[in-house]
DNA sequence: GAGAGTTATGAGTTTGTCTCATCAATGCTG
DNA sequence: CAGCATTGATGAGACAAACTCATAACTCTC
């Protein structure tokens, strides 16, 4: 039994239309074909659609099924032919983004927010990048954007620069630290480190600092959220270090300290991975661009 | 832009097979007839809908919606085939019963009951039939079986008795009229008579007794439900007449007395109209016998 | 009961989808 | 990393399905 959305779209029209005859005119088709296809879909279905009692004719009880599945099932198509429509001239699409950089939630939000008022069609989701590789999954197109501070040579796969920032060490205001003016790897030998619950390559702390320079804390504390990092370290349960925009709120706070790394400081630079086909994609450039507004925001703020 | 079920099938096979030249197996169909059906959607919907960079393909985000799509859709016209199929068998259908006699609510759901557990695949409703004409309803087919106690001659529509009952007079036992041993017309010229709030042609009491005596009770008083119409009684508001199958519950109440209509009492039958196609299948004949048994139930009860 | 309007039917043409045969690319394996 | 096996792409031709045209049959209205 055949069924084809032909046949949704003819018994939509005749029911609209009232009549076979107006029906086809509707459908810029002739009355003859309409009148095949019905009695085509009749017996291959071996149910009578329209009682032919009356000359316009009406829908059978069975028709009227046959009506509802179309008046449900047509709207869905139409809608995803809409929702193609609009990705081919690029107003629509999908922007699943997954974050290998775990406090990048706390800037990237901000700028969805902005991004969804401009394009409302799109997609958007966040996914924590935590729990698979985030590359693979871009090349896989599970994901659209990764954001990282690690680029790789992929090929097909194109990062591009957001912005610079600084790990920045945080401590309570009455750790011993405290007194000193920029921190080095050896400070962090007696120290609890609470760091975000990933794998030691992917925190600054240790692919940029400590693992360079051989040097172990006497403890590691990982914990999920930003808001609860600082709270352990404000209760001095440990010290940590954190993406400078997240301490810039807490800068001026006096239950903190925020030192640099090193003498000179330490500066990282965050990247947007995407896949080089979507480059092109109006709304990708605005993302990036909209990325870096934020940045500034949050550095001169 | 022409998606048709044929793709939606083979997006969900490649998806569940796990790429084209496996679904080619599972649709019976072959590999190459899979991959131009693929390429002239792509090429009309003009979006990419896998990701052929690896080799086992993978659906691109756009082919993701529309596995989606897929898996929304076919579904229920699957469902509607089954539904088909099972109506071809007359295992399944549509029982939409108007009843025009008000109080035939009191036995059609006791045997819609009965009905229900032999046939769950057909979609029963009970109708009012007060708001609209019922018998072009079902030439319309927008029923299926009209209750009626007055058979018409229509072409393709045949009335098939169900059983006889009795309109019976009711009144409170403290009433007057509890000292006749049956009652006629012109016993009601003075009283307040409590009917079902539908036209007269419609009530035996006028249809068969009053009007044609030409008889007028002192009052008329309309009133939807059953229970409440001997309320009324019972609290001497007025008098009533009701099928036997009714009253007979109330029969041996001490609040009531019940008199034939007439001498010899009145006699009228009931008829289930359908379209004379829809009587050969085969839960119309057991809807017709589950209500004689229901009948003789209350009669013998 | 004549005529307008509506649906059904048959024959022929067009359109589109499938198969067959073959090529190109990818990925697995030793 | 070479070679083989698997997977997808492509072109030409076969075939079926759906459409058009012409015309017949039917209903409803006046």
């Amino acid at each position: 039994m055949h069924i084809e959305f032909r046949h949704l779209r003819t018994i939509r029209a005749i029911h609209e239309a009232g009549g076979v005859a107006r029906a086809a005119e509707q459908l810029n088709i002739t009355q003859s074909a309409l009148s095949h296809q019905i009695k085509g879909l009749e017996d291959q279905a071996g149910v009578e659609l329209f009682v032919r009692r009356s000359k316009p004719m009406r829908l059978s009880a069975a028709g009227q099924r046959l009506l509802r599945l179309a008046n449900q099932v047509l709207p869905q198509v139409e809608a995803l032919q809409a929702e193609f429509a609009g990705l081919r001239d690029g107003k629509s699409g999908r922007l699943h983004i997954a974050i290998e950089c775990h406090a990048c939630f706390e800037w990237l939000f901000p700028v969805l927010e902005t991004f969804r008022k401009s394009w409302g069609d799109v997609d958007v989701d966040i996914r924590p990048g935590l729990a698979f590789d985030a590359l693979p999954a871009l090349v896989k197109e599970d994901v659209d954007v990764v954001i990282s501070s690690d680029p790789e040579d992929l090929p097909g796969v194109t990062f591009t620069p957001l912005f610079d920032y600084a790990p920045v060490f945080v401590a309570a205001s009455t750790h011993p630290l405290a007194a000193k003016p920029y921190i080095e790897a050896e400070d962090f030998r007696g120290e609890t480190l609470i760091t975000y619950p990933v794998e030691r390559a992917r925190l600054d702390i240790f692919s940029q600092l400590l693992t360079p320079a051989k040097v172990e804390p006497a403890a590691i504390r990982q914990v999920e959220l930003t808001a609860v990092i600082l709270l352990l370290v404000a209760s001095n349960r440990g010290v940590s270090v954190l993406p400078d925009w997240v301490v810039r709120e807490v800068k001026y706070s006096s239950d903190y300290i925020t030192r640099p790394l090193t003498r000179k400081g330490l500066t990282r630079r965050l990247y947007a991975a995407t896949r080089s086909d979507d480059l092109d994609k109006p709304y990708m450039g605005d993302l990036i661009r909209l990325a870096g507004e934020e940045a500034r925001k949050l550095q001169s703020a």
